[in-house]
DNA sequence: AATCTTTATCGTAATATTGCAATATCAATA
DNA sequence: TATTGATATTGCAATATTACGATAAAGATT
């Protein structure tokens, strides 16, 4: 064994696991943050902002993309790469929800 | 190699990055989900919630323990499993924080 | 056209994850 | 104390991830 055994989950389950796995990495929260800051897309040294070789950073570069989360267009010699809005807002109101119904019913037990 | 480079990071990278990793698994948003549905933090019955054996379960409940997403405390002969608030309003705050930096800063490329 | 610059892909080694059968643990109860 | 009922741990096989050197691809520059 050892896949991970998708069929038996919700697509919503699903959905968010796929977008929570590909932050699951260090490397790709910095790329996220780094995308945040600079205020422009133009990203072509994302490569130098990370501790990590070129082919790895293209590789979460990669994994980032595959999932929803940033989306990205060949523009000459440079890639353009931007976080997806749409991605980020279903995390967004995904953990808003539940915070919310946390604050709701506040348990006694543990 | 193999390892993630945890050490290039900032202490929020990886704390964001180990939250977000522990709900990169359908079967671990199913048990988040099913916290918060039973209004209770009885859960003797999680195994039978999901479609995976009773090891696979207890294994995939450490990890959110690890990570912190759930605190449990051994009550008789079954385990009471919360989800922590303080994780998920990290989490929270951090895709708000970042849903509201990227309504400010509308980019025109992408 | 040759070179430079930047990103992608291939190949591969090291490590981690996933899943479960078998077994252990441990408190409650008969 | 033997059994039951629930969760945890161990061990292992299958698969996935992480990282990077080497190399390719492709537009820009000289």
């Amino acid at each position: 064994m050892g896949a991970t055994k998708t069929e038996h989950f919700t697509d919503k389950q699903n959905a968010i696991a796929t977008l929570a796995k590909a932050l699951g990495h260090p490397a790709r929260v910095a790329i996220i943050d780094y995308l945040l800051k600079v205020d422009a897309c133009i990203c072509s040294d994302i490569v130098n902002e990370l501790p990590l070789a070129q082919p790895t950073v293209s590789q979460h570069l990669k994994e980032l993309k595959n999932a929803g989360l940033i989306k990205g267009d060949i523009e000459g010699n440079t890639i353009c790469y931007c976080i997806d809005e749409k991605a980020l807002d279903k995390l967004r109101s995904y953990f808003a929800n539940i915070s919310s119904k946390l604050e709701k019913n506040k348990k006694d037990c543990c």
